[in-house]
DNA sequence: GGCATAATTTAGATGAAGGCAAAAATCAAA
DNA sequence: TTTGATTTTTGCCTTCATCTAAATTATGCC
């Protein structure tokens, strides 16, 4: 047993608790921008009072938080306007996209985890993960092209898929890809088989409501809009 | 365009930044508690100051935070004796060490890292990793028995081996692991090929400063205490 | 054009983490 | 029993992310 006072340091600096909180693109900023982009996706321009409601904050939070994202140069943001990715912003979203729709294929394809487990865990990794880990990830895989629910891995791609909810009666489909990965959600879509690659026919629409009845696998099922607005199709090839 | 009231949280609980940070055991006390059991490998007992100088931090803060992981039931503090690990904090050592390695495994087999890089990303990763999770992935890398440095996977086990910088001189040993793990010095121990696995000869040892002469694939070396102290040997089987 | 309402921002405060320096307490060795 | 080293306590600081309440700005409607 060693002299007790020669005990050194033989932990990385990158190891210690202090290293470990970060600089400032950190974790929430990483959030946030997740939010912002995916929001911007649903309806463009994005308000302050919808920032705060979907990250589940109030707005006076959301607002300290955009201001700082736009001293950081990720958002453009017009007080009282709401605000908008710069380029950067948008290009740090694409990158944490990219980790994040990797990792998930890396739990799923080499690690085995079920697909509607991934999310959750590739939330937390994904923020630890450089871009050049990911873009060894991506070699080892074989490069795929999209996550374990049909997610274009490079964000910036246009599979040219439309929403189940916009469409119409009487064609058959391929599913694409899900865009709500809440486990519940992903179970549920699972016990219909309205997985990505099946085929769903759209048999009819209900005049109010916007019910949709599907067949899949020759089983018929109701849905609703709210869950047809989530799964994305197209014309199979 | 949908309508700007009716966006939903799509996001799930755990992703959302007041989620990432987690309960009583956080990143911090896990780091603190690898800390203490590496510390407690060294020297048994450990001191107040040792865990101080190791963390990188004040005693006082390292006092504080003692009496916290004493709170949790990790550590056994006797007030200006030290501390000893319970069997509940030494048990989440072997846990974290377990994931830690698994990691690293993960990262040279699967996803191709050199083995000096991969210590870092593992130290971040690690907290993230559920030890269900770890199952899973040794699991799929066919159940591993040690990390890229030659540490074995599952903590209690005792590989027989000792340092370097206790052998004899004149016997041929094969190297099992190296325990200091940081990029400069793995850089170092692979210039020299004292790599795990391979085969070392002690040809003498000076009667001051315990340098040590050896033989790697042919070429000589002299290497100080310093290094010999981390490099682990045993006799080839 | 003016006003009510809605959205947004500011101001001020909170609470948890993690840290430090200096003072006080304790231990150990001469 | 005194002295020096170690440890703990005390009091304070900083950062982060959040909140409520008040002030400000925009908008839509008459």
């Amino acid at each position: 047993m060693r002299s007790r006072t020669e005990i050194q340091l033989r932990v990385p600096e990158v190891c210690r608790p202090s290293a470990m909180r970060e600089g400032q693109v950190n974790e929430t900023v990483q959030e946030y921008i997740e939010g912002i982009y995916r929001l911007q996706q649903e309806v463009g321009r994005v308000a302050t009072n919808e920032v705060a409601q979907y990250m589940g904050v109030s707005p006076a939070s959301a607002s300290i938080m955009l201001k700082r994202l736009a001293e950081l140069g990720l958002v453009e943001h017009t007080p009282y306007r709401g605000i908008i990715l710069t380029t950067e912003g948008e290009s740090l979203a694409h990158q944490l996209l990219r980790i994040h729709r990797l990792t998930e294929r890396l739990l799923t394809d080499i690690i085995g985890l079920p697909w509607n487990d991934v999310h959750d865990f590739a939330c937390k990794l994904e923020h630890y993960i450089a871009p050049e880990i990911a873009d060894k990830i991506a070699q080892a895989l074989g490069n795929p092209t999209t996550c374990p629910h049909g997610n274009p891995i490079d964000p910036t791609v246009d599979d040219g898929s439309w929403r189940l909810s916009d469409a119409a009666a009487g064609t058959d489909l391929l599913v694409i890809k899900i865009t709500d990965e809440r486990r519940a959600f992903l179970e549920y879509i699972e016990e219909l088989q309205l997985v990505p690659g099946a085929q769903v026919e759209v048999v009819c629409r209900t005049p109010f409501d916007g019910l949709i009845q599907i067949n899949v696998d020759g089983t018929q099922h109701t849905i609703g809009p709210e869950v047809a607005r989530y799964v994305w199709v197209k014309e199979p090839s």
